[in-house]
DNA sequence: CTCAGTGTTCAGTG
DNA sequence: TCACTGAACACTGA
């Protein structure tokens, strides 16, 4: 489920759990799909023995800083995720309703597993081999990151410079909040929500928002995204009244909210959650 | 058995 | 070259 306040969250995770401390045990999964080739004895020697320095995100990529270059980065795709083990955290369902591990107590989809000196662990999991794990020396050298625009989260333009960014644009909206070179942490569940609050419809082209609008989408990106991270992405404290919960939660064929009606197509390549009676 | 899917990338089109 | 679209990727789970 990454979306920019999930890897937030993973980010929090490796901070408290890893940083300052050097790393004992490291296991890579040779994985060569999502290690995009290279070869697991490399990444795991990069990160064996070093100590992580600080924990990094942009958008929905994150990484480990460590005391000797290259560092460590990574992305989790659809499904991939990363926890703390050992710890009675919330229980997050990375894969439906399947359980998170197999019957020795090991994680299902294992591509990663680090063990700080100090004994405590995370691990990522990825079912879907969409996630990536490489080493680069830094944020700004890596290809896929320096092309992202502003982070959502701590550095979210102001209204004013997101309507003249959208002026220029001919793409529907859901497309433009997708494009992570404009808005970097955008996902499909966030850009619904967003829509849905600012009472946008998904196909309005970006040139065709008003300022007022676009005063109305930055500040629901910034609600969204700043309360979903308070709460650690935790689904079920999302306030009742989000999309959210009719677009993924609980009863299949919910397709009403405060009882007006769902619809569902695709927009911008992606399936969009949207609510024609509240979004002009 | 079929098909959708919370992401990114790249080929193809105009 | 730019802006944009759609398929591919690889696999699980419904």
């Amino acid at each position: 489920m990454p979306e920019l306040p999930e890897v937030e969250t993973v980010r929090r995770t490796i901070e408290n759990a890893l940083v300052g401390k050097k790393i004992v045990e490291a296991e890579i999964v040779p994985d060569d799909i999502v290690l995009k080739g290279h070869s697991h004895e490399l990444v795991k020697s990069a990160i064996l023995g070093r100590t992580v320095t600080a924990a990094g995100r942009k958008g929905k990529y994150f990484w480990f800083e460590l005391d000797e270059k290259p560092w460590l980065f990574a992305h989790l795709g659809m499904a991939g995720w990363l926890r703390e083990l050992g710890e009675p955290t919330i229980r997050l369902r990375e894969h439906g309703s399947a359980p998170m591990e197999d019957e020795t107590g090991r994680p299902r989809f294992l591509k990663m597993m680090l063990t700080a000196e100090d004994g405590r662990r995370i691990a990522m999991t990825d079912g879907r081999r969409l996630s990536r794990i490489w080493l680069c020396e830094s944020p700004d050298k890596d290809g896929a990151i320096s092309k992202l625009g502003p982070d959502c989260f701590l550095e979210l333009p102001s209204a004013a410079e997101i309507h003249q960014k959208l002026a220029k644009k001919q793409a529907p909206i859901k497309a433009i909040l997708l494009d992570q070179a404009i808005f970097a942490g955008i996902g499909n569940w966030i850009a619904d929500e967003v829509l849905y609050m600012a009472a946008i419809r998904p196909s309005r082209l970006g040139s065709s928002l008003s300022p007022i609008e676009t005063k109305a989408l930055h500040a629901t990106i910034q609600k969204v995204v700043g309360f979903a991270v308070q709460v650690g992405a935790d689904k079920e404290q999302f306030p009742d009244t989000w999309l959210f919960h009719s677009r993924w939660g609980g009863k299949k064929g919910d397709d009403r909210i405060e009882g007006e009606t769902i619809i569902r197509e695709q927009i911008g390549g992606r399936t969009t959650a949207w609510v024609p009676s509240r979004q002009k």
